[in-house]
DNA sequence: ATGTGTGAATCGGTTCACAGCC
DNA sequence: GGCTGTGAACCGATTCACACAT
């Protein structure tokens, strides 16, 4: 860690910000957002790690990565590092996103209004089934993947949403990468790549059902010899 | 999340499997299904590891803890594997859950199919408002939350979705747990804990915008930083 | 010759513990 | 006294590199 500046050569690109903290981020500023409500002026790393669900040396080292925007022996003045949060995070302005498939995730997606609400309003969906092309989903019209460059440069949207059949992920990728979109949300079960530069991440809901499942089958099946009421095929 | 000493004395871990690994094997699984479809018989780590989108080393390690289910010199048996992985994971048979709250995101869920495809069938929707209770929603009929107890063991669920809004959340996996569930996947923005010895994952699709929205905020703003002096230090 | 299985090295992240400031 | 900010210790997970099996 070179926290303080040295007399050496230094790369002065930004703060370097640890991906794990990046992800606990958002989780801090919504638990500020709760406490704002509530008029809580200052927190203390403990009590904001109680409501947030980490530890308190986590917090502090988490926030120190943003800068000293504490205060010894009181504090974090919850507006200010709201403040400062939410401009790290981008989230000062929406963020318009292009959902691409609309199958049962797609559609259920679309619908679920929470994206909107929390500064990423659904500006657009696509799909490559000319038949589903000009119907509407949740007020939104679907449009042809075709038009993906026009639509992202229409909505000066940056982000993409694949919610296709496995299938056709690396293509929509491919597609949303072509037509300007630089950061992407995976939802459909396939690995897809991105090039350089580009962020990516994934949702795979069955796989986080499946997780549960082993530690539920542990839990459920010490020795492999109790089995749950089913099939039973056992080999 | 740790597993249980049976009776006897402390095994030494000869079983433990690490958490991170435990969460790439149902990657793998899709993987091999893919392959066994395409009639693939063998595959050697390296091809798995580009399928899967890991280090070839990552996955010898990973399937090293499942045992030595490899041949040197060959490759692993795709059927074998998908077998023993199966296995491991406990998708030898169905896992029925059941979701809390018919909100957006819960009507969502519901309607999205992937669910059971995967073996997760959807048992039981439950919600805390009488007027939604009794209508149905993909084909699921909607019961009061206070029926858990009866819903749980009626359909021997273990598995517990929370779709909730965030100020439910704590309150339903409680009852969720006091029903006998003891996995839960919350999809609520809050943070909620169960006791120890229970499952919990989160999944929160606005959390991972945000964090999209980060890496977007640095590459759309250059630098706009002050400089790091010497000079300047903390503070 | 090929590709697994695994100790050893490495890396990133978490937690500890305390110096520094209010 | 109270609480932040951060080096240092620690821990889990990833990657390397090579002995070993086929």
């Amino acid at each position: 860690m070179e926290g303080r500046a040295a007399r050496s050569v230094k790369k002065p690109a930004a703060r370097h910000i640890p991906e794990a903290t990046v992800a606990r981020l958002p989780v801090y500023v919504r638990t500020l957002l709760g406490l704002a409500d509530e008029k809580t002026s200052t927190i203390s790393s403990e009590r904001l790690a109680e409501l947030a669900g980490v530890n308190a040396a986590q917090v502090r080292k988490d926030l120190s990565y943003l800068g000293s925007y504490g205060t010894r022996g009181v504090g974090y003045d919850v507006e200010y590092l709201l403040f400062q949060m939410s401009r790290e995070l981008g989230l000062t302005h929406d963020w318009p996103v292009i959902i691409a498939g609309v199958g049962n995730l797609g559609r259920a997606l679309a619908n679920y209004g929470g994206f909107g609400e929390r500064g990423f309003p659904v500006a657009a969906l696509v799909d490559a089934d000319p038949k589903k092309v000009g119907k509407a989903i949740g007020g939104i019209e679907i449009r042809h993947v075709d038009d993906l460059p026009d639509i992202v440069a229409e909505h000066h949207a940056a982000i993409g949403i694949i919610a296709t059949p496995a299938a056709a992920a690396q293509d929509v990728a491919d597609r949303m990468v072509a037509a300007g979109v630089s950061s992407i949300l995976n939802f459909a079960p396939a690995i897809v790549t991105v090039p350089d530069g580009m962020s990516l991440r994934k949702v795979d809901l069955a796989v986080e059902l499946q997780i549960l499942s082993f530690y539920q089958q542990r839990r459920t099946e010490p020795d492999a010899d109790r089995t749950v009421a089913s099939a039973g095929g056992e080999g």
